[in-house]
DNA sequence: ATGGCCGATATTGTATACATGATCGTGAGG
DNA sequence: CCTCACGATCATGTATACAATATCGGCCAT
C-alpha cells in the first residue's frame, strides 16, 4: 500500500519513528527534539529531518510553531470526524465506480473479495484473522475502483490515521455476543456495495459505503462507554488524549 | 489561509519554488536537480530539500523513485476529479454544519458575506475583483463552519491544487454574454446554502454545494473547447499536461 | 507588583565535504 | 543482434561544524 521505505538511514528513522508513536511511546502533544533522538538512534539529524517531514506529510506530526515537530494530537471528535470523512470519501470512490463503470475484470476481483470474506463464515467460528486482511483489501479494491489517482490519494491519507483505517475498529471480539452478528452485518454491507456498483446505482453504493464506515464509530462508541478509567483503549488511539 | 513562510532560506526556497511551478516554468513532469537549482537560488541544498518536502506535502511535488523530486503533473481528468472532490468535501462541511449546527455568530458571517456578494451586483456591471476576493472568503468560511479541523484541512489541501480552488475558474470574462448571468447563478447558489445551513437542511446544503463546484467544471469544459491549439489555457492549468 | 527588556542557553537552520547509490553507456559474450 | 555485466558519472544521502534564532529566566524601570 504505502511506498516500502528505503533501506537507508531516512527509511530506518521514519519505520522507527512510526512505531514509537503508533505504539503510543511518544503519546500525541510530545515535541521530538533533533539531537537527543538522533543520538538515540544513532544517526545524524539530517536524515532523521527528512524522516520527520515525511512523518509530517503522513499527518502523524505536525510543524510546532517557531521549528520542529510535534506528535499530532487527536480528539474524540477528530476520530469520528476521520471516520466520518473516510466514509464520505469511499462512498464517492463507489458512486464514481457506479457512474463511470468499472472494467469487468477490476469488478469480478471484488466479487472474488466478497466471496472469500463470505467463506470467513463457514467454519464453526468466523476466521478473524483472515476477514481482517480481507476486508482491508476489499476496501483498498474500492479506493482504486474508479481509477482516479486524486481520490485515491486522499483516500489513501486518511486511513494511514490508524484511528480511520477500515480495520481500526472492528468488533471486539470481546464483546461475544454481538461480535458474529457485528461481522455478518459488515459483510452484508460488503455484499450490497459490490451489488449496488455493478448495477450502476450510485446513490445507493454512496450510501452504503457510508454507512458502513458508520459500524467503525459504533464500535468507537462501545469502546469508550466500557472503558476502564486510566486503562488505555486501544492502540489505534494511542495519539487521542482525553 | 496557509501558515505564511518564515523569511529564511527554506521559505525563500518555498516561495520562489512555488512560484515557478503555478508560473508554468517548471511544468508537469520536470525533475528537480538539487545541486543546479541550490546554486541558481543561491542557497545550498538543506535549506532547498526542505522546501521541496513542503512542497510535496501540499502536492505540488512527488518524490521520484531513487530519490528526488519531479512536479507533479496533472492530467484533464485529474483536474476534473479534484474539482468534484472539493465538491464532495464542501458538501460534507456544509452537511456536518447544518447537520451540528453553527453558533448564531458564525452563521452571521456567512450572511455578511453573502450580502457582500449581492452588492458586487449593485453597479452597472460587476465588480469582478471584488466577487473573486469575497467568494474565496466565502468558501473559506463555509470550509470550517463545522468545526472539524480535519475535515478543514483536508478540503484545505485540496484547494491548494491551483486548479481546484474555488476562484480557479470563474467564468471567463471574454464570453461576455454568459458572464453576468454564471456569476449571478453562483451567488444564488451562495445563498441557498446559507439558508439550508441555517434551515438545519442536510441533504440540501450538501447537494447544492456539490452543484454549485460543478460550475468550476463547466467553466473548465467552456475553456477546453475554446482552447487555441498550442496557446495556454489558463494559469491554473500550468500543470495539466495533454 | 508588573511590564518589558536583555542576555544566556537550548534548539533549529544552513553550509559543505564526503559517502553511497542510481543511471546509463559501453563492451564482451552469447 | 541481443543481453547482461561492469564501471564511470552524476545525483542524492549523510555527517558535522557553525550560524541564527526562539525561549525563558532574571532584572530593571515604572
Amino acid at each position: 500500500m504505502a511506498a516500502q521505505p528505503k533501506d537507508n538511514q531516512e527509511g530506518r528513522a521514519l519505520i522507527a519513528l512510526r512505531e514509537r508513536i503508533l505504539g503510543g511511546v511518544l503519546p500525541g502533544g510530545t515535541r521530538l527534539f533533533e539531537v537527543p533522538l538522533a543520538e538515540e538512534m544513532r544517526i545524524s539529524r539530517t536524515p532523521l529531518r527528512a524522516a520527520m517531514s515525511r512523518l509530517a506529510e503522513e499527518g502523524l506530526l505536525e510543524r510546532a510553531r517557531g521549528g520542529g515537530f510535534l506528535v499530532r494530537a487527536f480528539t474524540v471528535a477528530d476520530v469520528i470526524d476521520a471516520i466520518e470523512l473516510r466514509g464520505v470519501l469511499e462512498g464517492t470512490a463507489a458512486r464514481l465506480a457506479a457512474e463511470r463503470g468499472v472494467p469487468e475484470e477490476r469488478l469480478a476481483r471484488l466479487a472474488v473479495l466478497t466471496a472469500e470474506l463470505d467463506g470467513c463464515f463457514q467454519g464453526a467460528t468466523v476466521d478473524f484473522e483472515r476477514y481482517s486482511a480481507l476486508n482491508g483489501a476489499f476496501h483498498a479494491a474500492l479506493q482504486h475502483l474508479p481509477g482516479s489517482e486524486i481520490l485515491a490519494r486522499e483516500l489513501e491519507r486518511t486511513k494511514t490515521l490508524p484511528f480511520a483505517s477500515p480495520s481500526a475498529f472492528l468488533p471486539d471480539e470481546t464483546a461475544h455476543a454481538d461480535f458474529e452478528r457485528s461481522l455478518a452485518h459488515a459483510q452484508a454491507q460488503h455484499r450490497a456495495l459490490h451489488e449496488a456498483i455493478a448495477a450502476r446505482e450510485g446513490a445507493r453504493a454512496e450510501a452504503i459505503a457510508r454507512e458502513h464506515a458508520r459500524l467503525a464509530r459504533r464500535n468507537l462508541d462501545h469502546l469508550i462507554r466500557n472503558k476502564a478509567p486510566g486503562a488505555p483503549l486501544s492502540p489505534a488511539l494511542a495519539l487521542v488524549i482525553d
